[in-house]
DNA sequence: AGCCAGTCTCGGA
DNA sequence: TCCGAGACTGGCT
């Protein structure tokens, strides 16, 4: 049984972003294709409107984001099928504020695990949601960039854009 | 068993 | 001061 699966597209300057819902809200998010690709999910079918309304919020979230501001609200998350772990750390780095950064290290020691800080590199990697889950706000621990699934251009110009110089 | 988006230490440019 | 190699790490597939 397939789960119910919506995808829609977000346009920003940025490039156009796609969103991916299930049921139990928004399940992942892609960066846009360097290709031009073109998946239109069911387009015919009818969106389900909470599913609307999701995105509605999604939409707002991210452009904010990408503008190096605040969102105001995120819509609900679905991080069915993934470890304790991974939320935790993505629950930590949700509460990190725009224009600060942590290490991994420190995203480890606030999960209770100070060792696990390569874990925490591969949590960010399985992260379903970047962007609105600013995984791109932990940084190795002298400061420099690591890794970013996105690619590392992304992850310098998210910071440059909340106000990090350094990395404009 | 093997892979990693880390971190620490130590040695050499 | 700035890399690079090596050792060690803990969680995931």
């Amino acid at each position: 049984m397939k789960p119910l699966s919506v995808s829609l597209p977000i346009p920003t300057p940025d490039g156009e972003f796609t969103a991916h819902y299930s049921e139990q809200g928004l399940a992942g998010l892609d960066f846009p294709r360097t290709k031009q690709a073109g998946r239109r999910a069911a387009a015919t079918n009818p969106i389900p409107l909470n599913v609307r309304a999701w995105h509605g919020t999604t939409v707002a979230a991210l452009k904010k984001v990408l503008q190096g501001d605040k969102p105001a609200t995120l819509p609900p998350l679905d991080w069915s099928g993934k470890t304790e772990f991974q939320k935790q750390v993505w629950r930590v780095m949700l509460k990190i504020p725009r224009g600060k950064t942590l290490s991994y290290g420190e995203v480890a020691s606030a999960t209770g695990r100070p060792k696990a800080s390569r874990a925490v590199g591969g949590a960010c990697g399985a992260n379903p949601v970047p962007v609105l889950v600013p995984c791109h706000r932990v940084l190795a621990a002298n400061q420099k960039l690591g890794g970013f699934g996105g690619g590392l251009e992304w992850k310098r110009r998210l910071l440059g854009r909340e106000g990090l110089d350094h990395f404009a």
